[in-house]
DNA sequence: GACGACATACCGACCAGTTGGTATGTTTCT
DNA sequence: AGAAACATACCAACTGGTCGGTATGTCGTC
């Protein structure tokens, strides 16, 4: 027999259970007894990993730009030639997993920074640079599609940034409403911006 | 001398205090005894008024729609005789008031449903009502400019309930990089998107 | 004198974090 | 090679303080 569970030491059951457990109750209101509840380990264990609470919310949100990293650079839309088709098929691929529980939908980093911008600084910065990391990644494609069609007026990055503010928003509607349906009514219209943008060839300049 | 302070009770300080220092630190993270100290009352008048501190979010959430809904009401956005111009003003109002503190544009609905979606259906209802109401001022000036233009392919309450996805998102990026300026950015970019929107005649029949 | 609008004092539950300990390696010294 | 010294990973019980909420009292007004 070679099945086997991964061998899955407390810090990781630990980070992974934060992830479900955070993005539905979040940050303030979830213990560090409900985590080791989750995780199945004891408070000991935590405290061995995490020198606080807080330590373990800055090594959640690292870890989770790790995992959703790894998950985006395999997804399939990539592998369009054209750097807009690229952009919209990120956008498309975002709506295809807003599936299931909405909180297993939403993002760690957009929950815990609204909690915790102002009570702690190393949080926000780590929730800040899971954000930006990620629109980074879409920055490069937005730049070349620009270019290909000498789109002018407005920066890639801030592009790249505002896909991230629209994905952010709408978390924050499907939580109000109960339901995905108004987070993908709302890619529609990101998409549709990004075909009005990109399938204009520079009508800005007049 | 007529100069007298408005006779503000309790329970309008605890939810005016409740506008500031639960947009700072969320609804968790706020104690009741936070409430009271920020609105200069004692912990007996606290519960005079609010049978739970739910009770007191479900309140704060409903009085700011009422508080908001009087704000954008006189704004001058509404003197356009365009039903798009109305829109388009609107999104620069909304940009015009992002100044000051992060907290103090924020939105108590948007934050408050993000740490309550789970945990208490009466808050969330209540934030739930707060932004779609919100959004449905908006629905009849872009249902005109829609028809003024012939514009299918989305209907109007999709387009209101989006203007308020990018605003709750760009809260969110405002909060975590500690500025207001890409939340401006992410209003450009809707701006934009209304622009294009609003100007080709119907182009999207082909 | 009754009632609404508070104030003060207090309670049990819960919370983040600590303590002192055990079991299992790993390294170092002889 | 084998023992002593040390490091890592975890555990269960506990602590001081904070939390939401309650019980009871006081004061001004109608």
């Amino acid at each position: 027999m070679n099945i086997e569970l991964p061998k899955q030491n407390a810090r990781t059951k630990l980070l992974e259970a934060a992830f479900s457990v955070i993005r539905e109750q979040g940050f303030s209101a979830t213990s560090v007894d409900d985590l080791c509840a989750a995780a199945g380990v004891t408070k000991g264990a935590f405290f061995h990993h995490f020198a606080t609470k807080e330590a373990l919310g800055v090594a959640a949100a690292d870890y989770w730009s790790l995992v959703t990293g790894g998950l985006f650079e395999t997804a399939p839309y990539h592998r369009h030639a054209d750097a807009a088709q690229r952009v919209i098929g990120y956008v498309a691929f975002r709506k295809a997993i807003l599936q299931g529980e909405i909180a297993q939908f939403t993002c760690l980093a957009g929950t815990m920074v609204q909690e915790t911008y102002v009570s702690s600084v190393a949080i926000r910065d780590a929730c800040a640079n899971s954000i930006t990391g990620h629109a980074a990644k879409l920055e490069a494609d937005i730049e070349e599609a620009m270019r290909n069609r000498n789109l002018t007026g407005f920066t890639a990055r801030s592009l790249a940034m505002h896909t991230q503010v629209v994905l952010q928003g709408a978390f924050i509607l499907a939580k109000a409403l109960g339901s995905a349906a108004p987070a993908l009514d709302s890619l529609d219209h990101l998409t549709r911006y990004l075909e009005l943008l990109f399938n204009q060839e520079s009508e800005e300049k007049a």
